[in-house]
Formats: C-alpha cells, structure tokens, sequence
DNA sequence: TATGGGGCTTCCCGTGACAGGAAGGTCAAG
DNA sequence: CTTGACCTTCCTGTCACGGGAAGCCCCATA
C-alpha cells in the first residue's frame, strides 16, 4: 500500500507518516522503486497513533504507548500511568482556561464597545497590579 | 534602566525582551556603549504585553493591543472585538478539553491498571471507528 | 593598575509537530 | 510518447521563545 491510500485510512496527511518514519514511530519497508509499502501493521500503528494524538497524548506518550501496545508482555498499571499523567495536564489545563475565560469576560463584559477611546479592557492590561 | 531591571519590573526574561525588540514591539533607545536603555514608556508597553501574553493573546493581538493602546483616538469597540475572538478560542479550546477528558476518563476508569497484559485503553487507542 | 566577576551584546541552534514547496524520479493511461 | 498524478528527498517556515557561545563593558577590590 503506498503513502496516499495510507493516509487515507489513517486519517492522517502524508506528511505526517513521513515525519513519524523520520522519527521512528513507524517503519515500512520499500518497494524496489523506492516507495514505501505499508504492511497492516504498519496501518495499525499509524491509526492508533492517530488516535492517540487526537486525545492530546505528545509524540513521546504515543511512542511509549505503541510499545506497549506492540508489548504482549505489558503491565496495564503502565498504560494507565501515562494516560492518568495526561489526564492531570489536561485538568490542569482546563483549570488555567477557565481562569482566563474568568478575567476575559469580566473585561470583555466592562467595554462599552463603542466608538470613543475609554476601554477598560486596556485599562485591565496597563494595571500594574 | 538596563534590560535586567526593565525584565525584573516587567516581569518577563530578558530574553524574551530582546525578542520583542527584534519583532518590533519596543523600540528602546541605545546607550553609547550599546546598552538598551529602557524609557518608562518602554517599560509600560513591556508590562501591557506582558499582561496580555498571561492572559493568552497572541503576539499578533498583543501588537495590534498595544497599537490601540498608544492611540488616544482609537474606538473601544476595536479592541472588544480582538477580546471578543480570543475568547471565542478559549471556549473552543475549552471545550475540545473538556470532550477529551471525558474520552479519558472512561478509558482510564475501564483500566484495571494491574500487571496483567489486558488494557481497554490500548484497545480504546487501537479501535478503527 | 591589574584582575575578577558580573552584565551586556549579537548570533546561531533547538524546541514540537508538523506544513509548504522545490526539484526530480516513477507509473499508468491514452 | 506524452501527460499528469503520484512518489521521493531536502530545505525552509511556523510560534514564542530558551540555551549557550564568543566577545565587549563596567565596577569593585587587592
């Protein structure tokens, strides 16, 4: 299977398996021509680390993680602790949002949002405090 | 004042100062021996971007920030919208946070996280649909 | 006066996770 | 045989800086 049709199953640009060979996530072989000739494998690697991305896991937690997927030998106990540590980035995250949305609003709320130059939203940014 | 003050009154690197130098957005003045030499409006604009980069503006919104804000002619209503859209991403972002962290919650909840092999993440990650 | 230890300068490379695009080889259809 | 779609590598750019090297500059102390 070449890149293309690959990518499309994956869910993935073909840029993006590049750079994940480049990296080592994944390594198809090559066809004489030089193309590169996804096996299953191949795709299932790729469509679990898509999947993996797309729940905010870093390329290093997806590295991990495909080899403990590729691991029959593996302690769930080891999955669980690098998805918990997301999960805490993730609340963390949120928590520092809100903040944000909190102070944002109260100023966005403040601003007549008018023609004339008064604008306590820039008036929140200059405070020294 | 010198950059180290001007960074410790900001309360940014000194760095990241000379970054912002770089790309325009203070202008400090030279002493003869090459020294920035940093004038309290130089410090203000540093302070008000500072400020803004907390609360998650881009660079790009931080400039046009503080462009509305050294113009005593400017309308409110400019920079609401700049604040406005921002906070249209922050409850984007929100969210897309708040739906992953519901996927990884049940994911890892399902796990036993034990020394057995069996691991309903890995096989959430793997899943085709 | 020498010297030592900061502070300041510029410049270049690295980050994470790719995207864009150039230059060129390959393949299948007409 | 040509056309056009596909593939390859390689280089550069993104965003907002951080790290570190090489080399001035300034001040205090011996």
């Amino acid at each position: 299977m070449n890149i293309s049709e690959a990518a499309r199953q994956a869910g993935l640009p073909a840029k993006t398996i590049r750079y994940y060979e480049d990296i080592g996530l994944v390594t198809p072989p090559r066809d004489p021509n030089g193309y590169r000739a996804f096996r299953p494998r191949d795709l299932h690697a790729l469509t679990f680390v898509a999947r993996a991305r797309s729940l905010g896991f870093t390329i290093g937690e997806c590295r991990a993680l495909l080899h403990l997927y590729q691991d029959p030998t593996r302690a769930s106990a080891d999955v669980k602790e690098i998805a918990r540590r997301h999960l805490g980035r993730i609340d963390a995250k949120l928590a520092e949002l809100a903040a944000l949305r909190a102070t944002l609003t109260d100023l966005v709320d403040a601003c007549a949002g008018d023609q004339r130059p008064d604008c306590p939203i820039l008036k929140g940014l200059a405070a020294t405090a």
